[in-house]
Order: C-alpha cells, then structure tokens, then sequence
RNA sequence: GGCCCCGUAGCUCAGUUGGAUAGAGCGCUGGAUUCCUAAUCCGGAGGUCACAGGUUCGAUUCCUGUCGGGGUCACCA
C-alpha cells in the first residue's frame, strides 16, 4: 500500500458511505476531506452540512448515519482504526503502526525519488534571472535567481522536462551608457588591472556615466534655457496635475518638471545623452570599434555573472543575448500586419489595437524609424522558442511591475498564434524592500548579489568558528558557505512570490527558528545519530515492518503525519510555482523531528527492541526527505555544522 | 483617474478548491543541558483576519462598496 492509496481509498469510503444516507451519488464528492483541528480527534474528517439540505435532518444526526455506513463498508484491509463523530463531523483515525509502515516504507523505499511525480511528458521552458550586462547583480535579482532555480527543480521534480533558460540584456542605451563612460573617463584601466569582478568594474561606469550626466543636466537647469521650457510648462496644461498635487510651491514644482522632463533632455540636448545615442548608432551599423569595445565590455561582466552564478549553484540550458534576438519580432510584425491584427499608423509606426484582444489603447511595435521596441522582441523570441522547444508550458519570472507587459504579451501571442493561447504563465514576484523603503541606485541602496552572500558567509563562518573552535580553516570555510548559501536561500524562498519581501538584514542572517541553518542543523542531527548507532538498520521486509508498526507514540506520529504530506507538498508547490510551500513544509517536519530526537522517552539510543529499530528508520526517511526538499530549495546539506 | 496586487499577533509572514478552537518565526516571558550536536527543546501572554454590506447552514477565504499601501497605464526595458 501506498500513501496515495490512503488517500484514494478513503475518497472511496467517504462517497459510499455518503450515497448509503440515500443522496445522489455526486453529493459526495462535493465534500472534501480534511484534516481536523487537533490530532485526538483522527487524522482526516468531513463535515455533513452539505447532506442536511437534501436529508432534512440534523447535520449531526447525519454525522452519525454516515459514520455508521462507513464502519459497515470497513475491511481488514483498511488503515482505518476508528470513525466517530464530533457534532456534524465524522473523523476518521487510522490504525497508528500501520500508517508509519505505509509512510516510513515508502519514504525509504523510494529514496532521493520519494514525493517525485510521474508524469515526464509535460515540457516547461522557464526563464529567468535576465540580467542587464551594464551592472552587477543585485538584491532583486537574487530573488529573481532563487525563484528560477526553486522552481525548476520543484516542477523536475514532479515530473516536467524542464528547460530552464535566460535572457541577458546585452544591448540597448543603457549598455552604452556604460561604454562611453569608459571610454571618456576609463584611461585603459580593466578588471585585471584593478583587480575588480568584471560585472562590478563595468557597473562602476555606468553609476559614473550618471554622476556625470546628472552634473551635466544641474548646469542646464540654472540656464536661461531651462528656465524658459520651465516657464512655458507652467503656463500649459501639461502642469494641472503637479499643480492640483503641489499647489504654487514654487521649488515643488520646478522639481516635479525637470524629474519630468530629464528623459527629454536626455534625448534632445544633453552632450553625454547625445554622444550615448550616437555609439548606439553606431553599434546598430555594426562600426568595428565599437563592437570590440562593447564585446570586450560584456565578456568582463559575463565572466563576473558566471562566478555569481557559480557561487550560488544556478544554471541555464540555454542563454539568450538580446543582441541576437531583438530583431526577431519583424517576422512576427509581418504576420500581424498580413492577417489584420497590426496596422500600420501614418506616421509609419507599426501598431496593435488592443481591443482586438480585449483590452484597450494600442501598443507600437515598430517605431516611426522602423526599429523594435521590448514587446516586439519578447514576441519574436516567444515564437522562435516555440518552434525550438516546443515546450507545453513557458514561464517567465519576472517582476511584477511587469506585470501588465505581460498580459499584453501573451494576449498578442494567442491572437497571432492560435496553438500558443495559454501556453504562457507570468510568474510575477513582489519587489524586494529594504527596511528603509525601496532600493534606490542613485542614493547607494542597493544591496548587491556578491556583496550580501559574502556577508552572510562571513557571518556563518564567525559561527561555526564560536562554536568548534578546532575546526581546520578550509572546513570551516566549507560550512560556511553552505550554511550562509542556505539562509540566504532559505529566507528569500520562504516569502510567497507575490508579497513584496520586506529584506532585514539584521532577520536574514539569523541562524535560529524558521531559517535555512535550522533545517540544515536537523539534518547534520539525524547524520550524527547514524553513526552513534552504527549505521541504520538493515532489516529485512518482515523485520522493517514490525519495526516501523511500533511506532504510535504521538511524537512519532507527528512526524509520520508530516512526511506522509511530502507528496502532496510537491504536489502543491508545483502547480502554485510556489518553492515557500517546500520551505514551510521543510520547517515542519525538522521542528517534529527535533521535538521527538529531544524528548525522554524517545532517547532512541537507550532503546532496544523493534521500537529502536522503528524510530531509526523513521530518522532515516526524516533525513532523506530533508536531503530532498533543501535540494529543491537549491540548497545543499552538510554531514555536520 | 482606469486597471492589477496587497491589508491576518508588537514586527516579518503562512493560511490549498468556503468548514471544527485562525497558525509560524522573531520579540516579550517562565523553564530544560552529568543526555544521540543548546544553531535544540518544553510552557505562557499576545487577534474585531482594515472597515461596511451581501451570498451561504457556515466567510480570513467568494461578490460589492469604503479607507489605507504598492505597481502600472511610453515610439523605456
């Protein structure tokens, strides 16, 4: 017998027993089973509400008609031990040894493919990560990195071919933002020469191009010129709203425009914006010099991003560079334009109605120049992977102030494509905040990637050092980097992808509670315990059996309960996305556990007898199952702290 | 202003398709170590699930409205 045999007979009980009272037959089904409030009362239950309507009786006389019906359909073969009643409730208790055989049994039967799915015929391609190659990686980004890689593993896990993949941003303004900058202010210097990450040497750069452009754009706000478009904006209507906002505060209201108006500057009279544009220009007809520089550029902050990602354990199938896919839409723009669902507008510019596909306004496609905007590349890109991978399901993870690109996006595939409607899922996460508010770049906020991991390292080898102070240097240091790796992991994937994750620096390197260090510590326990008694038992199938059907103390069947949710978990997790459904399920089993391996009467090692033997083997499924779902959480464990 | 998301303990957050007494960590507080790792365990205090209606036998959960917070409405990405 399986765990999901359990389930499946008892869905079978609770609809005959149900039918029995006389109702249809699709009443029971309606009703789910559940898990009561406190374990005394069983282990699943349904309430009979539902029934008093069609029966014209007391929900607890119904209770106990029902629960009679079920006692009379009962077999030897049955895990049940009990039905009662609990006013309109009827619960159901199952027979203690027998479940921990079932659940401890499989656990150890199936190994490191306990709670893994079946099915191998679904493909997903997810993408994620999607870096800029103009910056090192930040705060937000690791969220982005560990949901990715969670995800992966978790829908891998429960039976999906995945491919996972990344798009790196590698072209555009802002990449030569950072290139002229170099070039203006960078005297021949380079990551080797400085002894800088590439991906930090090249954002260097980039904050500087905006230290010089924002000196530059101050000078121009006390210009006559400045003033005038400021004067003439007032006098507009352009600044009803500031004005409604600001009233006649005259410093407010000058801030407010030129906030406005910095992007207009930018494009049509700022010296730096314009030499930017130009080395864009000149980028996009393919000039050798600027290719060099540009490629030479992004081969440092490559190098960087793959020790990133080294560190933190991700990888991709497949890396995407926009530069190659950016002009992948036009093929997508013919189409549309062919079959009606794009226009062409006057001014040249190619367009989308969206009420065509429920929505409204339009959306530009192609600029008046004839160059792609973002929707036009996620368009072509979507349709060339599809063609591709094929793959049933694509995911994107991405932020959700993105999340009405996204809408627009897939709605634009389906009416283009029509095989491609619904195969597309946004998993859109919440920013993350600091407590202080957002991160902001230009007030030195942001939290890098590299930065915080090494912090959190560095607080994890203090620990262990506190703690074994014998430990040779290169041990320590490798418990360390696991350790810090997991709570980082562990705090981050522990939120729900939708909250906005409010990031305390202070709370996130705590190594007690709820953290990635508590699960990895119940681990290191369980390994410790093994060799204390030599090894697991090795038993044979009546032996196993007999051992595992001693266990019935309600510590150990706590325990029981939890890893006998461990399918349903994966479960759960895959179909929500949700890697915090793993995290929460990981703290629950370790917290059991621990409360067992603490507890008097459960000192296994004074024990003796099939009861020893049983409550190794429940140790041992514990920590497979542990091994599991921190791997799908993508953090690795550790023999010992 | 339109659309989307959120509002649960002092703080940070869980809460599966509506069900029994709404949970966890931190913090506060009282305990446990001659013992398999104290990065642990046991106990206690702490709630009008933002508010008001509605649907239902039953609403933190579904619907409507109000208030509060965030995002978004580019020929940016």
């Amino acid at each position: 017998m399986r765990i999901a045999d359990i389930q499946t007979r008892l869905e079978e009980l609770k609809n005959k027993a149900i039918e029995a009272t006389g109702v249809e037959s699709s009443v029971g089904p309606s009703i789910a089973l559940a898990d009561p409030p406190s374990p005394e009362m069983g282990d699943r239950g349904f309430p009979c509400f539902a029934l008093a309507r069609h029966l014209r009786k007391a929900p607890p006389l119904i209770a106990e008609e029902v629960a009679q019906a079920l006692r009379e359909l009962l077999t030897d073969d049955d895990i049940i031990a009990q039905v009662s009643t609990a006013g309109p409730y009827v619960n159901l208790r199952f027979d203690s040894g027998r479940l921990a055989d079932v659940v401890v049994s499989q656990a150890l039967g199936q190994a490191d493919q306990f709670g893994a799915g079946s099915e191998k015929d679904r493909r997903w391609m997810v993408e994620f990560s999607s870096p800029n190659t103009n910056k090192p990686q930040h705060l937000g980004h690791v969220r982005n990195n560990l949901l990715g890689d969670s995800v992966s593993r978790i829908l891998d896990f429960a039976g999906g071919d995945v491919i996972r993949v990344n798009l790196i941003n590698d072209r555009g303004i802002h990449i030569c933002k950072s290139m002229l900058a170099y070039e203006l202010f960078g005297g021949g210097e380079t990551p080797e020469s400085t002894g800088e990450k590439g991906d930090h040497f090249v954002g260097r750069y980039y904050v500087l191009f905006n230290q010089k452009f924002q000196a530059e754009y101050e000078d121009w706000k006390q210009g006559e010129a400045a003033q005038q478009r400021f004067q003439s904006w007032l006098n507009s209507a352009d600044s009803k709203n500031a004005k409604k906002q600001l009233g006649d505060d005259e410093q407010a209201l000058k801030k407010s425009f030129f906030d406005y108006f910095e992007n207009k500057y930018f494009n049509e009279f700022s010296d730096l914006g314009g030499q930017a544009r130009a080395m864009l220009r000149r980028w996009e007809v393919g000039d050798e010099e600027t290719v060099a520089l540009w490629n030479r550029m992004n081969q440092w902050v490559f190098d960087g991003f793959d020790e990133t990602y080294e560190r933190f354990g991700i990888e991709f199938d497949r890396v995407y560079r926009e530069s190659e896919t950016y002009e992948l839409g036009r093929q997508a723009v013919e189409e549309g334009l062919e079959s009606g669902l794009f226009r062409k507008r006057d001014d040249r510019a190619v367009v989308c109605d969206l009420d065509q596909v429920g929505l409204e306004g339009e959306k530009v496609l192609l600029r008046s120049d004839g160059t792609t905007v973002y929707m036009t590349q996620d368009l072509g890109t979507a349709i060339t992977r599809f063609d591709e991978y094929d793959p049933d399901q694509m995911v994107y993870i991405v932020a959700d102030e993105q999340n009405y690109h996204f809408d627009v996006l897939f709605r634009i595939l389906g009416a283009l494509r029509n095989e491609l409607e619904g195969r597309f899922h946004h998993l859109s996460y919440g920013m993350v905040e600091l407590p202080e508010g957002k991160m902001k770049s230009r007030e030195g906020t942001v939290v890098d990637a590299d930065d915080l991991l090494s912090e959190m390292v560095h607080l994890a080898d203090e620990a262990v050092a506190e703690r074994y102070g014998d430990l040779g240097e290169a041990e320590r240091r490798q418990r360390a980097e696991v350790i810090g790796l997991a709570a980082l992991k562990y705090y981050v994937l522990d939120f729900a992808p939708r909250t906005t994750v409010q990031f305390d620096p202070k709370r996130s390197i705590d190594f007690q509670g709820r953290t990635g260090p508590y699960c990895l510590y119940g681990f290191a326990r369980i390994n410790s315990l093994g060799k204390r008694v030599n090894g697991w038992p090795q038993l044979s199938e009546g032996e196993q059996n007999e051992a595992l059907s001693a266990l019935g103390t309600d510590r150990e069947m706590e325990v029981v309960r939890i890893l006998q949710r461990w399918p349903d978990t994966v479960e759960t997790a895959a179909e929500q996305l949700n890697p915090g459904r793993v995290a929460e399920f990981l703290f629950e089993l370790c917290s059991a556990f621990s409360s067992l391996y603490n507890d008097a009467d459960h000192r296994v090692v004074e024990l003796e007898g099939p009861r020893r033997q049983g409550i190794l083997l429940l140790s041992k499924a514990v920590q497979q199952t542990l091994a599991i779902g921190l791997d799908l959480l993508g953090i690795p464990t550790l023999e010992e702290m």
